[in-house]
DNA sequence: TAGATTGTTAATCGATTAACAATC
DNA sequence: TAGATTGTTAATCGATTAACAATC
């Protein structure tokens, strides 16, 4: 029950505790009860003593000759993931990626809830995308003052990434999501998430060229 | 010049590459003629001496007392990474996110191109996305016969994923880029690539809640 | 030539795996 | 109780960093 949490853990590890979730979440919709490291190894692809190490960073969630509640280790991975409350997002442009975030997050996300959109381009701006009406770029300022958001998403070209980056960090949001094609600089204390899509693509292409099948990313 | 190649190389050596290919190209765009570690290290965050590390893995591409080639250097890890020739690629799943990719993909990447895209919602099969027009799933094996691909895509939900990645491994394809939020078996020898955006989204989370800025994904 | 910077080996650090005592 | 499986320590493995000789 108890957080350890006393050091800080390494990245890799918190890295996996999206897909322990997850794959709980579904292990708790085929109404399973219990589930061993062992078992939990051959559905993650981590080694049961990994997943036994990384679980016991932040507290002792089994039990000796039982193994783990499928449900409560959902929760206490939620718990440590700060998934018990909600992020308000904003998305920063508003082209196809971010209309599909914007559908997205709210579909499988419970929360994290998109309270706001911006764009420049007149022609999107006003329209309505899942119930949220796209402003305009100019005014975010203001708005984020108004309505702050914890999480600003970027989904912008390239060449604005770093001028959304700059007025986010000045509208006192927490992280930023970036799924622009570059690196962006953040004030001191912002938490930073990329997706660099471009990246990702130029991996596949590695290992297709080198016809090396090294699964999972 | 020469490839050494030998053994193999570690999945955290290549998941760099396209940062250092994606930073040289900007210095072209700049007319930067040359570069050494040191400074490369200031643009990545990665360390001169792992950077150095990391490309003498591919061969010794830099010249002692003057640096790396800009140019040259983009060019040789353009071809490390297999982007000396052209991918094409299947979408399957043409809702926002499919969209999105298409006309990301097309846009920023000359070397991979969309071919064909598939759905099985009548209201999209039929109209053309960036000049391809979206093709019943039904009819996408004798499609991808017919017109083979190397990369399938996949953007559908969760639930119909795992049949897609079964027929794109009949189809022939050399590597899946997933990003239904969910994890996918895939055959013998296929390459797969995971954008798992919830558990980005679910990292990002764990940052904020701890207030731990450890930027950087 | 002298200075700069690589390529490469050796040292360090951290993450993963193995092993087993604790305990349900 | 006997069996199962965790929690945790110790051993191993691999990746990063440091150092420096080679060389442009």
């Amino acid at each position: 029950m108890g957080m350890k949490a006393n050091g800080k853990i390494s990245t890799a590890v918190i890295r996996r505790l999206p897909k322990y979730r997850r794959i709980l979440q579904e292990l708790m919709v085929k109404g399973v009860e219990r589930i061993s490291s062992n078992e939990l190894s051959a559905l993650t692809g981590f080694t049961a003593s990994q997943i036994r190490q990384d679980l016991n960073n932040f507290g002792g969630f089994g039990q000796q000759g039982y193994g783990y509640n499928v449900e409560g280790l959902h929760g206490q991975i939620g718990n440590i993931l700060g998934l018990d409350r909600e992020y308000r997002m904003a998305i920063v442009g508003c082209g196809n990626l971010g209309q599909a975030i914007a559908n997205y997050a709210t579909y499988y996300k419970t929360g994290f809830v998109v309270t706001s959109m911006f764009d420049v381009n007149p022609k999107l701006i006003g329209i309505s995308i899942n119930g949220i009406e796209v402003q305009d770029y100019s005014e975010m300022q203001s708005c984020l003052e108004k309505n702050p958001v914890d999480i600003g998403i970027i989904c912008t070209t390239k060449g604005s990434a770093q001028d959304v980056a700059d007025k986010l960090c000045n509208g006192n949001v927490k992280g930023i999501w970036n799924f622009a094609p570059t690196d962006i600089n953040v004030c001191e204390g912002m938490v930073l998430e990329n997706v660099h899509l471009s990246d990702s693509l130029n991996t596949l292409a590695y290992f297709i060229s080198h016809n090396d099948p090294r699964n999972e990313a």
